[in-house]
This record gives C-alpha cells, sequence and structure tokens, in this order.
DNA sequence: CAGAATTAAATGCATTTGCAAATATCTTCG
DNA sequence: CGAAGATATTTGCAAATGCATTTAATTCTG
C-alpha cells in the first residue's frame, strides 16, 4: 500500500494548476450556495428549511412518491426527510399515507396549504434562478441544462 | 411572450410545466448532492468534514487568506469555518497567524501535514470530478464552465 | 482626539444533520 | 410453511450547523 499511493498521485494535475475559478465542482458550490442562501430569508419567514423547501417543490411536481424516492430527490439522508416530513405534516403542508400495496411504505402528498405554501416561495426561487442566468442568451442557457443532464446520468446510483 | 410588465405570480411558469430535470438549480444539487457524498467516505478516513476539505483544497491555491476571505470561498458560515480551523489548527493541518496590519484579523495557512493530507484527497476529487463529465467532449466542458464562471459572476456578493 | 459606528473572529445555544441501530413488513427459498 | 435475508421508515445519539451575541480592534466623525 505504500508505493501505490505515492505512484497514483503522480500524473494528476494540481487544483492550483486548473485553478479554483476553473475547476467546476467549485463553481458550482458557490453558485449554488449563493441560490441557497438567497431564499433561506424568505424560507425562515415561511418556516421552512432547505429539505422542507426541496420537499415542497418535488411534490408540487410528483404526486405521492414513496420517502426513499423524495429523499433522492431532494439530496438528503432519508432520516433527514423523516424528520422534515414529521415537521411537514405537522404543520399540515404534507400528509403521509401508507402505500396501498406494501404497508412499510409510505407515500407522500403535498396539500393544499403546503401547495399555497410553494406557491408563496416559486417567484422567490424564480427570481435568484433569472438572476443566475442573467445575461446568459437562450441557445447557452440550453447547452448548460443539456450538460448538466449528461452529468447527472454519469453519477446517479438511482434512476431517477 | 405577452407583455413585459412587473412580475405576478399568475405569469410565471410553473416548476411542473419547466420539468424538474430542466431546472438547473435542480440539476445542480443533485449533482454536487452526489460529487460531495462520494467523498465523504474519503473524508471520514481522513476525520475531515465538507468545510474543512474545503478549507484545505482552498488553501492549497491560496496562500494565507483572511478567515472572512476563505469562508466565502468555501461557502460556509464564518462561525462554522472558525470551528473547523480550530479543529485543522489541533490536528496541525493549518496553522493561524494573526495578520500583521490589522491585529482583529487572522490570516489562515496550510501546514505541510494539511498539504500532505489534502494530497491524499485530491485524486479521489479528481477521479469524482472526472466521472461526472465522462462522455462529454471538450469544448463543451470549456462551455459549460464558462457559463458558470459567467453565473457566479451575476450572482456573487463578494468580489472574490 | 473621544465616542460612535464598523469590522474580524470566536462563542453560546438551539436546531439540524448523519450515521447506526431499531422496528416493522415483505420476499425468498429450503 | 417458516426462518433468513431484504427493504422502508423511524429513532437514538453525537456531531455539525446557523443565528445571534460577545469580545477585541479599527475606522469614521464631529
Amino acid at each position: 500500500m505504500t508505493d501505490d499511493d505515492h505512484d497514483h498521485q503522480e500524473d494528476l494535475p494540481r487544483l492550483g494548476e486548473i485553478g479554483l475559478a476553473n475547476y467546476a465542482p467549485y463553481l458550482m458550490n458557490r453558485i449554488m450556495g449563493r441560490y441557497n442562501s438567497a431564499l433561506r430569508d424568505e424560507m425562515a419567514k415561511l418556516g421552512l428549511t432547505t429539505p422542507k423547501m426541496r420537499a415542497l417543490a418535488v411534490l408540487s411536481v410528483i404526486d405521492g412518491p414513496l420517502i426513499r424516492e423524495l429523499a433522492v430527490y431532494i439530496v438528503a439522508e432519508q432520516s433527514t426527510l423523516s424528520r422534515a416530513l414529521d415537521q411537514l405534516d405537522a404543520d399540515g403542508l404534507v400528509r403521509r399515507e401508507t402505500d396501498a400495496g406494501d404497508s412499510r411504505a409510505t407515500r407522500v402528498f403535498l396539500t393544499d396549504a403546503g401547495r399555497a405554501v410553494f406557491d408563496t416561495l416559486w417567484p422567490h426561487m424564480v427570481e435568484s434562478f433569472s438572476r443566475m442566468f442573467r445575461g446568459i442568451p437562450d441557445d447557452e442557457r440550453r447547452a448548460f441544462v443539456g450538460t448538466l443532464q449528461k452529468m447527472l446520468a454519469n453519477i446517479r446510483k438511482h434512476e431517477i
């Protein structure tokens, strides 16, 4: 294990050579950090955290997913989601229902109140989103999203 | 498009119409979530968390930044970074030094041990990074990074 | 030059998070 | 059938996080 570890690193470019500003994961973390923090004030007003907000967002599009599926979409641990759902449920924003065919599993649904809360938040998400893409032409935007889709297909573990 | 009046909720496209798979922030969160979690095992072996790892990464490129500057680069609260530095300092991976010209401020430096730890981690970062971009041609990669740079310029608050 | 306002970093504290284990249910296959 | 293994979700617990406050030092203003 000794020589192998040393040899393994030899021909890699170093981060300093690539440059932080050209390293895609760095740029993506910076951008998403700001997107998320721009929404934090609005979320706080509505009593939401990031996973809770993402759950509402996904549920506004996908009706009645299993909890484990929802966890993939919102990029959170199942335990984190489980507790986020406890809160959303207590606030009447979502409803959990045991799956008809498998009583271990739970499906999650947005309530009318939950949809109303998301509708309050959505304009702010659009605003942050628009701001990110300001001055970037449509064809460049489309190419960018196309590349993102390829990247997700490359790295995702789940077929969703 | 109809007219160019101020935004009202009625005018906004809905997330379901755009589609999750075409909504860039969703895709970016999914991708970065997997990039970060792919590194988590390796980080855990080295006693690192995400902010600690990012601090080492940035310090491998930028020597002696102020703590508040470093916080911007690693996309973390100053308090989170402060405690991360406590740990990195205790483990001998970084060194904090009061700024010569402003004794409120602290500059952070990577130690040799810190650089060695980052050098252990870096090949795994490159591997995750390469996996993300697998099958994506060079010109598309460059265009993608170019768009990211424009986006960061659009949304950043700090001039770094 | 003094006092107020600002800035840098650290700390208190409540909440959130993630891992691991527990619980409950389903599936497989002898 | 029924025990062993797999799967879905929840829960215990320690660690990490974020907000607000504190401490310390600098800059601004009259």
